[in-house]
DNA sequence: ATAATACATAAGTATCTGCTTATGTGTTTG
DNA sequence: CAAACACATAAGCAGATACTTATGTATTAT
């Protein structure tokens, strides 16, 4: 079920991390690993993952490929999220003061 | 931190079948027990690690344990996904095919 | 008081996950 | 062509996870 695959993909925080990135503008593997912790075989693991979760999606360029965010898979989140509607906070600032505090 | 707890927690599907049944009304765990395939222990560690993210909250009641759904948990879900906010499906109709598709 | 009920905790175990090093595949550069 | 580069895959492993059965702790019913 791509449900389950979207959330098990969002559950670790290195992959979230790349989404991140991602999300922020495509880039290329190695691009992606610079200043993570973990070694190239887990980044390349890791963007497995997204991509079956259908979070990202690849481009292959030459002998690089170029990741970046692929909407089906936020989608499913926000589609999840859509039937809790009534326990969300009920202003929009409030979330983005929510925000603002994750930012460490 | 508290947003690795939840989308660790939202990442087993019994725990999202137990968030979505409490979504509904609350209950006791007895009850949220029922018709699901798994033993009583089960359920109560479940509940455990969803109430550990602020998913769920209690309300002891004699030897029964009333469990609602807790807001901040999936507020926390909320401000992650308002950051990617770009990427949403544009109509909030859109939202609501996907609803419907993923009811089985 | 005794038994039953509601739930949590303990302990053990099979499976899953995220990581590593080693190696493979394809592409580009010198 | 040979070497370097970008990335994926394979294999192995330590730790996490989800489950089970057994037992513990309150609370309520008889």
């Amino acid at each position: 079920m791509i449900e389950d695959d979207v959330f098990k993909a969002l559950a670790d925080p290195t992959r979230r991390t790349i989404y991140q990135r991602l999300a922020s503008g495509s880039m290329n593997a190695s691009a992606l690993g610079e200043g993570m912790q973990v070694s190239q075989p887990a980044i390349s693991q890791h963007l497995a993952v997204l991509r079956n979760a259908r979070l990202i999606r690849e481009e292959r360029d030459g002998r690089f490929v170029n990741y970046e965010v692929d909407p089906q898979g936020i989608a499913v989140v926000a589609a999840w999220l859509a039937g809790y509607r009534n326990y969300w906070p009920a202003r929009i600032e409030a979330l983005k003061d929510l925000l603002k505090d994750m930012d460490q």
